[in-house]
DNA sequence: TACTATTTTTAGCTTAGTCTAAAATAAGTT
DNA sequence: AACTTATTTTAGACTAAGCTAAAAATAGTA
């Protein structure tokens, strides 16, 4: 099929077309592969080559049809070795990103149609991102920004933006995780900085934070 | 640490060293890797360099310490996933030798270390064959090959040989398992031929059949 | 508009791993 | 011992994926 490398990179150019809804740069790429724009166009090119991207010099690129299906597809992958390393390894969730980083490139249909079953058809990975099914369709989940929310609105924490391992042991440390309840009982407007209320606990958290979690209201 | 490559190769030399007991021909490694014998003697001298084999030219090759710990890292690792494809996901034990020789090489301690906890430290994979431990440790179990038994002699069936699904399928065809008894009902001297008993039933197995089957008296 | 700065691409080089064809060595046979 | 065959190594070429440095295109600004 495709080699690590195009799959990591639909998989990158993926999440920066969702972030950012249009083209997306060569440098962005770059940026998010941590290897030079050289590298990237180079990469770029040989997708386009063979029909996963489309690209045209100095615009930008975009997944075509079948370029969003090996993304998706790896995504799954993804997300479906993250739930098993997390609920059946007892992995904590800031330490599982490295490892089905690795995962997700295994070649087998018949092995994520059996881990699908073996972990009871989850809809969502550790972090709260939606699992996209066999057919490559993801569950939108209405959710906003904590950082968009204003005074004494609440909601719960359904996912984070995030996943490094000093983000994810931020939250643990002040037991927030996937499911708990937050509530805004104050915002500064200078610097966006928020006190929320966590179960019997009041925090302050930055601007940076907030912008990190997401909410369903 | 080390490429796939260099993993699949070391750990080709140790099975070759094992079997025939000294130095490995260029030959026998390029054709086990589906090679040719120039890439053979590329990778060699390549891991002769990094002192994971010792090699002297025309003379064959074998491992050093390090390249041992090596091969016998990725083998645990091939085993261990054997044992979860099987156990947890309902694998037919002739269908994950493909799946676990790409998952041998993800790289994670804690995985493995987790991995055979989860499975209950198990001793043996699917195949009969045993699972070294965290030191490269291998079990050393007495077995013989049932072509080299006599008449009248019985035994369980400990491990196999081959691993090709055609090998597996037929021996499920017949019922005969790991922790089958088997028992040799007569040997023919012209071509190695053997009836067995095997449960209620007798078969007719060639001498082939015979040399790949592992028994414990 | 013209100049400058930023972004992107091209050109050329590197490494791992493969191949074919040819040369070198070892083994087998009169 | 000399010749023939088989095995092994070398030489040279290829692809994927990366890099640096230079060129080209685009964007920003006076
Ligand atoms: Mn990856
Ligand atoms: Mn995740
Ligand atoms: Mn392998
Ligand atoms: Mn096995």
């Amino acid at each position: 099929m495709y080699t690590r490398a195009e799959e990591n990179y639909l998989k990158c150019i993926f999440h920066l077309e969702q972030e950012h809804k249009g083209a997306v740069a060569t440098n962005a790429i770059a940026q998010m592969m941590s290897t030079k724009a050289s590298s990237a166009t180079d990469m770029i090119q040989r997708l386009a080559d063979k029909e996963l991207v489309s690209y045209r010099r100095y615009k930008g690129t975009t997944l075509t049809k079948s370029g969003i299906a090996v993304a998706v597809a790896v995504i799954r992958k993804h997300r479906l070795w993250e739930v098993f390393l997390v609920e059946k390894l007892n992995f904590q969730w800031d330490e599982v990103h490295e490892i089905a980083e690795q995962l997700e490139h295994i070649q087998s249909e018949e092995l994520i149609t059996r881990l699908d079953k073996f972990l009871d058809h989850p809809d969502y990975d550790p972090h709260g991102d939606p699992i996209p099914d066999k057919d490559g369709n993801i569950k939108k989940t209405e959710k906003k920004v904590l950082s968009e929310m204003s005074k004494s609105q609440h909601g719960i924490l359904v996912g984070v933006r995030e996943t490094s391992g000093e983000f994810l042991q931020y939250l643990d440390k002040r037991n927030i995780a996937i499911g708990t309840k937050i509530k805004v009982l104050g915002k500064e407007f200078f610097d966006g900085s928020m006190i929320i209320q966590v179960k019997r606990e009041q925090f302050f958290i930055s601007k940076k934070i907030a912008e990190n979690l997401y909410i369903q209201v």
